[in-house]
Parts: structure tokens; C-alpha cells; sequence
DNA sequence: CTCTGGCATTTGGCATGCCAGATCGCCGGT
DNA sequence: ACCGGCGATCTGGCATGCCAAATGCCAGAG
């Protein structure tokens, strides 16, 4: 316990001299595990089938720092799903399959589903109702199709936005995980028109259900949206794999 | 290309001769990553309100290896969100709170429901009935509640077998990872006369279900059923945390 | 007796170097 | 020209050692 004496005497934290909080400077280990995160993320995995390898010494060199840490930041992506290391041989990309994007497509459905069960029973009708502002810039004037790009940020934003209103963090932490791995497939997702067009109704669809808190129709119509996108890569995902 | 000739030469690697794949004598890092997580999910986390610290140097010499295979480890388990490490201060065990585990068992809920509906949907009769097998040992004359412990593993094993009769690897692995997690609560979850006797029935129920392929009704009871052992851990959890 | 400043120690972070297994290419024998 | 084998080299696995930051102890000042 701090004397009164002693706390007249120095300095008032609460009152002035709030010093900025020094800097952690984050490790290299985690500065490694973050870059090559954002590389394998930007590749385009699927470009070539031949195996994609990285190199520990390269990396070295070309991070700047020694193979100690890029070691570890390489067993945390291999424990992500992101890398695998095979002894002696290399250090390779992992390629998802058609299965296991699907079935990723599939979990993502579920907890998407469970996040709308709890947002009937958590969310303020405020925050509901905010989840339109995602789409404010689209309407029968101006269709998603128009500008497929925003509107699939709009779409990823809105889901991950609708997913933390569920106040669990957990899903949160989930999902985004799945979408980090699935994110390659993004244009596979914007891909054709159709899917587009009804994707707009179904997203208001969910929100109106959310609203009159009707906890049944909102985790149905969660689920069987993202489970829709599920069937299409399913049926047309073929393309990008072979 | 093998020529004809070269293949008539060699054995036939589908006839004769399967060799054994010889041991490829998992790494240190391997090994001290199992060592670690066994130890970890052995320890009685909430036993003390200390926190738990591990220290580089003492498994070091634990397990006779180096540190640097067992840094790669920590950080797995890092990644894992079994241990945190602070640095200079050292790794500690996570000790995951009520509201996490609460929230994890609600996201098993939505994948075990989600494997409910794809059972109904690829699983065969035989391997949705062979479900039973795993309550065989108990009956209204020997009823779970009197052999808490049996019918704990059995529960366990009927639910991750129940999961794995979706076909989805993906749900099976993440089912595995969040019973890994809350695993410190199986007491919690047996602890309960009224939860026990509940359970078995709801249980054939929800076999019942499967079997008669009601997508609807199968995935519910699986929803709901587990959604009960969230509630519980969220009303009486409060027992083991504080 | 209390508080403060500094030093010894502890602990994770990282660099370096050597090792063994796996590849691939060169070279001689057939 | 082809096959087999051997060795240079590449690549991840691991041990070791030093560094800096954080702690804790202890002495000295008040």
C-alpha cells in the first residue's frame, strides 16, 4: 500500500504528466509471423500447381533478421493450417481442397447461424438496425453488380460486423479465422451475377428477422445463406482447383 | 515415365512386399509440443488462482533437449491459446474464463447441430444406429448415475463420433479443438444428477432423429441439447471460476 | 522503520554454427 | 546411350551462447 506521504510527493498520475505508454515494439518473431502471414495471404495460392516452398535462409535474409525467429513465426502458421514443413524438404503452402473450403463454408454457416440465434436475445435494436449502413450505397438505382468490388468488402465487412454483435468472442475469433483461410475465394464468391443479386434481399431478409428478435427465422435464414454459398462452391468450385 | 521394362523389374508395390513405412522418429519439437499440451491439459488449471509459469530452461532440462525445440512448441501452443508468453517475464498457462468456455460451448453447439444436419443428409442408417452402441452398458436398471465416470467417457465418445459420421473433417477437427479447451470442466458437465438423467434420453432422441432423417428436428435437439450445458455453465459455473 | 536506488539474477529473444538427411548432378562402368 | 553410385550441396533440426529487460534483494539515506 502507498503512504499518503509518498503519494503527495510525486506525482499525481491521474492528474497531469500522462507520459505516452513506451512503445512494446513488438518481436521479431511476431513481426515475422505477421509478414509472412500477409504474404501467404496475398499470393494467389492457386496460380500454379506446382507446390509453393519458402525458404528459412531466404526469409532470413530477406526480413532482415535470423532463422531462430522465422522458425517460430513458421510453427505458428503451421499450427494456423497455413504452412506445413516437411523435413529435409521445405516449407510448403497449403493449398486447400474444393472438400475443405466447402466444408469450412459449411462451419462458417454454423456459427453464423448460432451468432443470429444470440443476436435476437443480446443485440440492441440500434445495433441491428446499423448493419443497413453497409449497404447504404446499393439500391434498385444503383445494384451490387455494379461495383462488385465494394460490395464484397461491404459483404465481408457486414458479416463480421453482424457475427460480433452476437457479443461472443469466441464466434468472433472463429470465423475470422475461417475467413482468413477461405479468402482466397473471394471471387469465387462474386463471381456470377446471380449470386450477387440475391444476396442483397437475403442480407435484409436476416436483419428484419433480427429486429423482431424472431430467434428461429434469423438462424435459419443465416444459415442457409452462408450454407447457399457452401452448394454454389461445391457445384461450380471445380474451376479454381483441379 | 517408368518404362515397361523397369516396371516388370521391380516389385509390384501393389502385390507383395508392403515394407513397413519406416518411422520417420517425430522431432523434438513435435514431442515437446505433445509433452507440453498432455501436461497442460492434465494440470488442474483452476486449482490455485496463482498463475501457472513455466520456465524455458527448466523444461529444458525436463525433457533433455535444447530450448529452441521447445520455444517452437510454446509458441504452437501459443497459437493454440493454451500458454501466453510475457516477455522477460515468463509463459503462463491460460486459464480461460466462465464467459469464454460458456461461448465455446456454444459455438460446439452450432457445428455439432450443423454435423446433425449433414448426418441426416450422407451418413448411412447403419452408422447413425450404431450410435446406440456406445450407451449399451446402461439401462433403466443400471442408469448413468451410477457410474458417473464410464458414462462420462462414453458421452465424450458418442459426441465426437456423432460429429464424424458428418463426413466433415473440418467440423471434426474444430469440435476436437474446443473439447480440448473446456475439457477442465468434464466434472462440471457430470457433476449434476438432473443433468445426467436428462442426458441419455435426449441422446436416443436425437438418434431417433438421425435415423429418421429429419434435418430439422435432428439438428434442434442437437442445438438445444448442448445449448443446455452452455446455460448450465452459465448459471451454476460461477462454482469453479471466482 | 521506511523508502529509494542500484546491482545481481532471472528469463525470454535472438544470432550463430554445426549436424544429418535428402536431392541432384557428375562420372565411370557396362 | 543408359544405369548405378557417390559426393557436393541444399535444407530443416537443434544446441549453444550472449544480450537486454524485468525482478527482487539489500544496503544506505532520511
Amino acid at each position: 500500500m502507498v503512504s499518503v506521504r509518498a503519494a503527495s510527493r510525486r506525482v499525481n498520475a491521474e492528474t497531469g504528466f500522462l507520459v505516452q505508454r513506451i512503445a512494446p515494439e513488438a518481436s521479431f518473431k511476431s513481426k515475422a509471423y505477421a509478414a509472412l502471414k500477409d504474404a501467404i495471404l496475398r499470393m494467389d495460392i492457386y496460380a500454379s500447381s506446382e507446390p509453393m516452398m519458402l525458404d528459412e535462409r531466404a526469409l532470413s535474409d530477406r526480413l532482415g533478421i535470423s532463422r531462430t525467429p522465422i522458425r517460430e513465426a513458421v510453427a505458428m502458421l503451421e499450427q494456423d493450417g497455413f504452412l506445413r514443413t516437411v523435413p529435409r524438404r521445405g516449407i510448403l503452402v497449403v493449398k486447400k481442397t474444393k472438400v475443405e473450403v466447402v466444408e469450412m463454408i459449411q462451419a462458417w454457416a454454423a456459427l453464423e447461424a448460432m451468432a443470429a440465434r444470440l443476436i435476437t436475445q443480446v443485440a440492441s435494436i440500434e445495433d441491428i438496425s446499423a448493419l443497413r449502413n453497409f449497404f447504404a450505397g446499393f439500391s434498385p438505382d444503383h445494384p451490387p453488380e455494379t461495383d462488385i468490388q465494394v460490395y464484397s468488402d461491404a459483404n465481408i465487412a457486414f458479416h463480421q460486423s453482424l457475427i460480433s454483435l452476437s457479443g461472443s468472442q469466441v464466434l468472433v475469433d472463429m470465423t475470422d479465422s475461417i475467413l482468413m483461410h477461405v479468402r482466397g475465394f473471394r471471387k469465387l464468391t462474386i463471381g456470377r451475377q446471380e449470386r450477387i443479386s440475391r444476396s442483397l434481399p437475403e442480407h435484409y431478409a436476416m436483419i428484419g428477422a433480427l429486429e423482431s428478435r424472431d430467434t428461429e427465422q434469423a438462424e435459419k435464414l443465416a444459415r442457409d445463406h452462408t450454407l447457399g454459398l457452401a452448394a454454389y462452391v461445391n457445384a461450380h468450385g471445380h474451376e479454381l482447383f483441379d
